[in-house]
DNA sequence: CTGTTAGCGCGTTCAA
DNA sequence: TTGAACGCGCTAACAG
């Protein structure tokens, strides 16, 4: 910087307000300094920045896994936001794992981002701890935690496959199953699961099975491999909801295999609305929650959290419940 | 740290070779320190501790898109690598974009990683300057370029195509049409349409015929588009060979809807091997990459090379190419 | 194995 | 609108 002063014939400090463009610098001046930074192939060092100014200017975002598009479109939703206000993200991917969540957020916190963004409501106590003593905005997604740690936006797993369930037993269904939703470490999948036994209850149903598919993530191979089991333990089944759009493919694409008709010998259901449902043929009954515009929200409470922050006027806790909408397709 | 080293009876220096773990601390004043640490809620600022050393201990990689299998399986491939050396990573997604590239390789460079990961070979003037400038080991990964910046691994998009090709030849197929490639900024497409035209001339095809789907990232909706477009077009196709497997698929679910049997009245093939293509039904031809072992190979390279770098033994260029493998199934 | 000293490269703060 | 002084929190280097 000192170099880059010296070419340009003024401070240190004037490049530094310069090249970060806030503070005053004459125009004439900060062209001088944007091309002698140029030319000397100069590049702030935000280490050094962040230690003086107690500012990193990013924002921590755990999600599961790269590679689920209802995430990807999520993060979507939350960095079209936060770039607009000029910060910046660093991932992190749990792998459906709560001690990996733990890790991670340690990790992420030696480099201090201004906040982070969680998937899920459920964390080890330790990784509550990290975060209560870290002072930052948390904003926990897409389920709904029991008791938030900060703010919140999300919805009911559980609601979400209630609705379904009440729409195939309009549609005349009555022998309904569940694909998917294990023990485990599954949180969103237990929840839907625990929707589907809900359901059961409240609609009156006479018979109930669920084949579990194991830890997540779930994929189509699961589906194929389930609808085999469901159809041998339950050859009444006549409709059957999916933990996921990715199983309720591989499962429809194994009926066609067996020759079992979609949906005349039996209806399947998904749920993410991933793209693959409305190509798939049949197109497959799904639900769909809004994946972006809950990331926009999330992003939006995080900016403000850290705008107050910044401003020593912290924002009380948000709480957003958004809404989600059953989607039929040809496959019910 | 002062703090910490306080409670725990040591200097501040001794709390930091413990917290890392570097360094000799007799395992009794270590366990003390790390409690001390813990009970008081410190965590290490890794942007003083940067500055301090000069290492940032992360490593930055720029895919087009999240919401890609083939990238987030080379990403999962890298990170295995990398996360076993203890190296963090830091994404940026281009959005298949040459000016989001440089304008992310801009941001990130101003946090100091230790070394860069590009997808594809291509870049703007400035951004090879800012790499260049930056000094550290850079690797292009997927698209072997012409001339590498400094180590590459990858395969040629235009090979494989054109091994694909072949194949359809020798199955009988001789009205073979292509999906996919635009001339904007789509370099892979590009280069696999490339690969298309070279194979009509070498085998000796009659007639070829490609159907351009638009700037990435392209999707199932594009390969239903084209298809529509290609049957009109030229009615006598037999056989087409998609950018990836996602128009494949899009464009083998339209015929089912419109009664042409694949692949009895039309063989599809597509490209990347995604999970979609071995459990749609028919399950897809299409071609396999091997991310996850590109992404380690990458990952390995850039290992060396930051170690080759921390004690000044820079390592020489390396570059690789990786297998491909045609996959054929029930589409053709 | 542990401690002391010095300084990493900026931005905050205040004065001009 | 610009500049000077200072210190952010840590680690390299060296001494013991």
């Amino acid at each position: 910087m000192t170099d880059v002063a010296r070419k340009a014939g003024v401070a240190p400090m004037t490049v530094s307000r310069a090249l970060r463009g806030d503070g005053y610098v004459v125009e004439e001046k900060k062209e001088r300094i944007i091309n002698a930074a140029k030319e000397l192939g100069y590049v702030l060092n935000m280490s050094a920045g962040s230690l003086s100014s107690n500012k990193t200017n990013f924002v921590s975002v755990l999600i599961p896994s790269i590679n689920n598009s209802n995430f990807s479109e999520t993060v979507h939703g939350i960095a079209e936001v936060l770039h607009s206000k000029g910060m910046q993200i660093l991932f992190g991917y749990t792998d459906y794992s709560m001690e990996n969540e733990e890790h991670i957020i340690s990790t992420m916190l030696k480099r201090r981002p201004e906040g982070i963004i969680l998937t899920g409501g459920v964390h080890t106590d330790q990784a509550r701890n990290l975060l209560k003593n870290a002072h930052i905005p948390v904003v926990e997604i897409w389920d709904l935690p029991e008791k938030p740690i900060n703010h919140a936006v999300g919805f009911l797993n559980s609601r979400t496959i209630e609705d379904m369930m009440a729409r195939l037993l309009f549609l005349g269904y009555r022998n309904i199953a569940f694909l998917g939703g294990d023990e485990g470490g599954d949180n969103r999948g237990r929840e839907r699961r625990l929707g589907y036994e809900r359901a059961v209850k409240t609609l009156g149903l006479d018979k109930s099975c669920v084949i579990p598919l194991g830890p997540p993530p779930i994929t189509m191979m699961h589906g194929k491999e389930g609808i085999i089991r469901l159809i041998k333990e339950w050859p009444e089944v006549d409709a059957v909801v999916c933990v996921s759009d990715l199983p309720a493919f591989g499962a429809i694409m194994e009926c066609q295999r067996q020759g079992w008709k979609v949906p005349e010998r039996l209806a399947v259901a998904g749920f993410g609305d991933f793209e693959v449902s409305s190509f798939s043929c049949p197109s497959i009954t799904t639900i769909n929650v809004g994946c972006a515009e809950l990331g926009r929200n999330a992003g939006e409470i995080m900016a403000k959290a850290i705008e107050g922050i910044r401003c020593k006027t912290p924002i009380s806790p948000q709480i957003i419940t958004t809404p989600h909408t059953v989607i039929e397709r040809e496959s019910t």
